[in-house]
RNA sequence: GGCCCGUUGGUCAAGCGGUUAAGACACCGCCCUUUCACGGCGGUAACAGGGGUUCGAUUCCCCUACGGGUCACCA
């Protein structure tokens, strides 16, 4: 049994981030590669912000990107609960602890006055932190303090002259001076406690043993290291990886376009696209191979290659490999997934996607080639379900020859005669009217086109034809033409 | 501003003292294709700057510059 334990801790205040996916990914990824377990653990200490909505969303997200988890929210286990306000007695036994040991005390400022406080070694060019006045109340004082009906918190009492050293698994060596940071706030005046506090009680209790997490927090660190001394916990491992950037080179955001896992399952990417996109960022493999499900990641992944440097979100190679995943894909299962955009786009209702399975999925066989989401199928299959009104110029030109008329007349009855419309019956039909008519390829091929599909360009066109159907020929021809067939 | 992290082609990224400095995306060219794509082949393109250490630095150390993160009763 291994004593390997990793979490991803969201706070649910929004969707799920595509930096936060990653982090849960490589979580995920470490866990399964050392044989441990992996933790959801739901950080909801910020109620305003916090939402069940936002929960539901991260934990879609997450199974959508087949990142399942073994212990925590909705799966149970040992260590629970799993959402910090339902643990908040657990962590009173640590502040009364910590009340106790002296190692923190009650602080009667209010908002206004720290902000005041703030203003002032803004102005003098300080850094703006906590100046430790309520330190060393007397009771009188606090019970002073109380009776004007103040709300006390309580502040962590910072050590001086502390350095606080982190073996970090992906940066090494990183210290850290106690000077420099300010008694900070470990419960807020409503009894509940701050992230910086609670996660390191829930790491603990929860017997965490690798801390995964993104390049934010490294400044966190040192003072849950602070707060796991002054409490004589033993410190998890921790791996802080890089922030992924937007295409100016900022933490990515909103701004950036699309930055929730919600917005790449609309597009129409797949699971296994993303996550071994994801997974690209800041970790390289050893080989030379780029294309990996999640198994393969599974047994690969490590920390040993992570990178230092942040990473630029590329939407084009996110695409170039969505591709390469649609491609592998079984075609029944693509095909299914794209139904919703057919449907979506007005192709058909979904009773008749059921109906017309098989029918779908000669479609997508030809048009999946294009495909960098699923998203794009609207356009690339439009010409299966629809022909475009002729507009173009230039096709428009390739149909007022005389021998037109004819040429198709020739061509469509060389398809009636086939046995089996099928691609080669197509390319015999294509021949059988050139040698006819005495006509050459580019007098054929082109203004076939252009009458079926009312478009210059396209799939092949004896891919095309067998999946439209003779039918669907005449009735195409007619409408961009006015041409009726026999 | 203090503290912390980072800096190899436009982007991702290998490299862990001696290499013609990989590979991928993007871009360009050629081929395939009587179309557009797809695909195949090839090409352009990088060690931020300055000091050390060393026989030798992309690699180790220091400084500078630039970028980012963080300094909340948010996480």
């Amino acid at each position: 049994m291994s004593d390997i334990r990793l979490r991803f801790a969201p706070s649910p205040t929004g969707p799920l981030h595509i930096g936060g996916a990653r982090s849960a990914l490589f979580n995920y990824l470490y866990a399964r590669r050392h044989g441990g377990k992996f933790i959801l653990r739901i950080e909801d200490t910020d109620l305003e912000r916090s939402s069940r909505e936002s929960e539901e969303n991260i934990k879609e997200s997450l199974l959508w990107l087949g990142i399942d988890w073994d212990e925590g929210i909705d799966r149970g286990g040992d260590h629970g609960p799993y959402r910090q306000t339902e643990r908040l007695d657990l962590y009173n036994r640590y502040v009364q602890q910590l009340m106790d040991s002296g190692d923190a005390y009650r602080c009667y400022c209010s908002p206004e006055e720290l902000e005041t406080l703030r203003e002032e070694q803004k102005a003098r060019s300080e850094m703006p932190r906590y100046d430790g006045r309520c330190r060393h109340l007397t009771p009188e004082q606090e019970e002073a303090y109380r009776q004007e009906g103040r709300q006390a918190v309580i502040r962590f009492r910072v050590p001086e002259g502390r350095t606080l050293e982190v073996d970090d698994l992906v940066r090494g060596q990183v210290s850290f001076e106690s000077d420099g940071i300010g008694d900070f706030v470990i419960v807020k005046s409503d009894g509940i406690p701050t992230y910086n506090f609670a996660v390191v009680i829930d790491d603990h209790t929860m017997e965490i043993s690798h801390v995964i997490r993104g390049e934010e927090h490294l400044s966190n660190t040192p003072r849950q290291l602070m707060i796991y001394d002054a409490l004589g916990l033993p410190r998890p491992e921790f791996a802080h990886v890089s922030l992924i950037l937007g295409k100016d080179r900022s933490k990515m955001s909103k701004r950036h376009g699309s930055t929730s896992v919600v917005n790449y399952v609309e597009a129409g990417f797949l699971p296994e696209g993303l996550v071994n996109f994801l997974a690209l960022l800041g970790w390289s493999p050893e080989g030379e191979e780029e294309l990996f499900s999640v198994e393969e990641l599974s047994s690969m992944f490590d920390l040993d290659r992570v990178a230092k440097n942040p990473a630029v979100f590329d939407m084009d190679k996110l695409k170039w490999i969505n591709h390469q995943h649609i491609q592998r894909r079984d075609l029944e299962e693509l095909t299914r997934l794209a139904i919703p955009f057919l449907v979506r786009a007005g192709y058909l209702s979904g009773e008749e996607a059921g109906e017309r399975l098989s029918w779908l999925m000669g479609m997508m066989g030809i048009v999946r080639s294009g495909l960098d989401c699923l998203e794009e199928v609207a356009e690339r299959a439009e010409l299966f379900f629809r022909s475009r009104p002729l507009e173009d110029p230039e096709a428009k030109a390739l149909l007022k020859e005389d021998y037109i008329p004819g040429m198709l007349s020739a061509f469509v009855s060389a398809l009636a005669d086939l046995e089996i419309l099928d691609p080669d019956g197509v390319k015999a039909a294509f021949k059988a009217t050139m040698k006819k008519l005495d006509l050459k390829g580019k007098q054929v091929f082109m203004p076939v086109r252009v009458a079926v599909t009312g478009v210059m360009s396209g799939p092949e066109m004896h891919e095309l034809i067998p999946v439209i159907g003779l039918e669907g020929v005449r009735e195409r021809i007619r409408l961009n033409t006015g041409l009726e067939m026999e």
